[in-house]
DNA sequence: GTTGAGCGTT
């Protein structure tokens, strides 16, 4: 047992919980009333162009703080920028600092609102529930109490298949790297023909929706055999019979008879 | 290492 005392962390509280201009103060979500932290240090910019980008979000609120992230979501459908974004920042007091200067500044020629975020991301299954669009019954009764977002259903409301490459449509700006940016080129793949950048990140293919961490999902598993499953056959060897960890690469590098080729052989 | 589908979009 390690005995500790309890150090209790008081964060100077700054005033944006309160009267935060109208759309800072009432997120109606957490009850003002908890002490705890801001958060991670994220905040929500409310407001923004639509063609902003995450960089441009992130130099004026980097004067604050060393900013961790930005972040602008998108409608998973089609793509657009929702007109918000979250700015996460290192430290949630820089972050809170950040929100106090940055709350009601003209930034692109727009008035933002700049809030403290409430917790963290969404998981795909939230989102989806959140974005599907309930079908209304035959039997009368429209409901549709979504925004506008009721798109058409020509695209079915189909998995996602989750194929969202993480190095592609991403929109966020990634932390630039102190020293000299040096981007792999395999990364840097700027040269596509097509640049569906209004294509939504629906694909087919890999129907993967994406396994969070949350590794309770009993949902969909009629067949009870569970595809995430790794069938584990026995095999009458029951030895190596994909995978010899003595026979296999020993280089790291990966080439083995590497030295062969390198190595010209010095005769002399 | 995170993840990106994040709450406040017309």
């Amino acid at each position: 047992m390690r005995r500790y005392s309890p150090q209790y962390y008081s964060p100077p509280r700054r005033s944006y919980g309160g009267g935060g201009g109208g759309g800072g103060g009432g997120r109606g979500r957490s009850p003002p009333r908890r002490r705890k932290e801001q958060n991670n240090g994220s905040l929500l910019v409310r407001n923004i162009p639509l063609d902003c980008r995450a960089e441009e979000l992130r130099a004026p609120f980097e004067r604050y703080g060393e900013v961790r992230d930005v972040y602008i979501p998108k409608d998973y459908y089609t793509g657009e920028p929702r007109g918000f974004a979250f700015i996460q920042f290192v430290d949630s007091y820089e972050a809170a600092e950040a929100q106090y200067h940055m709350n009601g500044k003209i930034f692109a020629g727009r008035e933002i609102s700049v809030v403290v975020a409430a917790e963290t991301r969404k998981r795909p299954e939230e989102m989806r529930q959140r974005t599907r669009v309930r079908e209304p019954s035959d039997h009368g009764g429209r409901r549709s109490s979504y925004y506008g977002r009721s798109r058409s259903r020509s695209r079915s409301p189909r998995y996602p298949s989750g194929s969202r490459s993480r190095y592609r449509s991403r929109s966020y700006s990634p932390a630039p790297r102190r020293r000299g940016d040096s981007i792999s080129p395999s990364r840097r793949r700027r040269d596509n023909p097509r640049s569906p950048r209004d294509l939504p990140p629906v694909r087919d293919g890999d129907r993967r929706p994406y396994s969070p961490g949350y590794d309770n999902v009993a949902g969909p598993n009629e067949n009870g055999d569970g595809y995430d499953k790794k069938p584990m056959r026995e095999d009458k060897d029951g030895r190596d019979h994909w995978r010899s960890p003595d026979r296999a690469s020993r280089s790291p590098s990966g080439s083995r008879s590497r030295s062969a080729e390198l190595s010209p052989a010095r005769s002399r």
